[in-house]
DNA sequence: AAATAAACGAGACGGTACGTCAGGTCTTAGA
DNA sequence: TCTAAGACCTGACGTACCGTCTCGTTTATTT
């Protein structure tokens, strides 16, 4: 039987890996993905500037790990499931808009769109993380993806047009959405 | 009587703001809002960088004045009104990922969106520019402004997530949108 | 007979002339002449760049004319002659060394060796504004136009090498030279 | 026992030290002291502008080092002891006039002048560089530095003066002074 | 146990772009 | 037609980060 042969020398400090995400996701929610600088996390990681290098080919992947662990988002972004599809639609969107009403929250929301349009794999990360659309066809019924598609759309337009986030808008985006 | 004191002295150089925005533009268009330098813009439209800092207090600032004079956007990307409401949706959401689809103009609109998340002129200029809320608000009738905010953001999300932007998606969105 | 008829239009300002040389000397003293600026002439004085440009070609032109003015040194650096030319000398050597050992003047004495050495303009102004070399010549005799360069030259490279000033130094110096 | 830890990491590159003095000997020389710039030294030595600013505090400190060096002057300035003080002086004095002479070198004269009066470190390392004052000193007798001080003031005066520099000046020169 | 080799923290390196300052020229409105 | 004001292009300033590379140390796996 082939037993998989381990390098000789040490192996990748998990230790480092951590305070390196712990320190991106810090710096990303404090000053945005602009503003975001490998120099920044490295001294806030208490790490060498290598060591973050020779694991992550940029720091687009690094926030894309840091979403992949929960460290950015929380877990809880997907509908319950009732049997009320409306209801439990409307819950999701009035969870969403709380959080992103929080201070420092649409911030976020910013930074992270800005992320997902730079770079492919945050994108497809955000996608995954975020991923509403098959929960939601799935409830709807016949694959409208659409439907998921416009209403996070709806939520971040909103945001980027600097309107209000509110359980007004949650209602008033599910009453334009037909079922 | 107040008449009004012309100031002493050179006024600003028309030609430097139109070489500047057309340079902005182009550089634009061609790496991203992201890979845009002032430097650049500045080789680009023969001008000294202090011209441009004289007069714009950001690069994104520049971008919003592109804009506003309609050098990164078609003008005519406001809905028609034979009557039918849906009619003209529909043609307007086809002309829309017709225009999208084209060779580059995916990546104009990643920009755009990473330039509007960055800055919040870019995005009130983006709004105005864009602004078919209003206007599709006043069709479909009582101040469903979120239905605009659906569809454009839809386009958005289903372009950053990397799907495809063709007129089955259009239809398949509009049909998602009650009205 | 025929006037010399003055040219029509307005001639050139005397008020602005001397504001510029007052505000050129100003700063000279203050911040030496590396450090001294077209521009904070024209804003000491009140004054269009252009205006300066007009009349002096370089900075150091500026510096020549306040000499020339006697807006940077005193008049009185040229000996006295009592007939004792020994005494005449030392009396001149030790006004000199007084006069640079008081505060702010040996900043001016290394401003002035900068301007003369980056300017022949300034230091042929320098050469006949100090002009004791031929006082001393025609004092001790047959054209040894040495020892004044001498002396004077040992008092510059005191100074440049951060030595004292004093009545001692000048004493010695004198000592050293044949007479 | 104490043995000397280095510290951890890259050490500072000879290479590029070497080469950003050997540039700024260059340009000194061609340019002179005011005209050099710290890029155009940077891009003389193919190295980046922070890898200078990292060592040195300014442009200044750059030329203090070149002399330490023996880059921009030579080696030879000190007078010889053949027990004939008169005579070594003399020889002293039209080795130097001889080299000032020569093309170029009464502008590196005047540069070095500038450099000495804008900088204290400059004028220390020429100071030092120069220093033919203690050997005369001690030569002539009774510590008269002045001796040493007024010679070379004398070549420098009349350098800025713009007069010859030749044998029968540092003749005359040299009879001028007591021995 | 000794030798080997990779990962580590630190940080110097050649670069690019930043935003500012001053240079010298040119343009405008007012005196 | 000269002045005050100031916009223009140019180019150097000193700083922040980039991504690479080079140290001396630490650690884990062979020999």
């Amino acid at each position: 039987m082939l037993t998989e042969r381990r390098r000789r020398g040490p192996q990748r400090s998990e230790t480092s890996r951590q305070a390196i995400i712990a320190a991106a996701s810090t710096l990303f929610q404090k000053h945005g993905y602009d503003h975001l600088t490998i120099e920044a996390i490295a001294a806030e990681a208490h790490v060498g500037k290598q060591t973050i290098y020779r694991w992550w080919p940029s720091k687009a992947a690094i926030i894309a790990e840091c979403l992949s662990e929960g460290l950015l988002l929380p877990d809880w972004f997907v509908p319950e499931n009732t049997g009320d599809v409306r209801a439990d639609l409307r819950t999701w969107l009035r969870n969403i808009v709380l959080f992103l009403s929080a201070s420092g929250n649409e911030t976020l929301l910013r930074s992270l769109v800005i992320a997902g349009a730079e770079n492919a794999d945050v994108a497809q990360v955000l996608n995954e993380r975020l991923g509403v659309w098959q929960v939601i066809a799935d409830r709807v019924g016949d694959d409208t993806i659409e439907v998921g598609e416009a209403l996070v759309g709806a939520i971040v337009i909103r945001s980027l047009r600097g309107g209000t986030l509110d359980e007004k808008f949650a209602d008033r985006l599910l009453d334009a959405i037909a079922l």
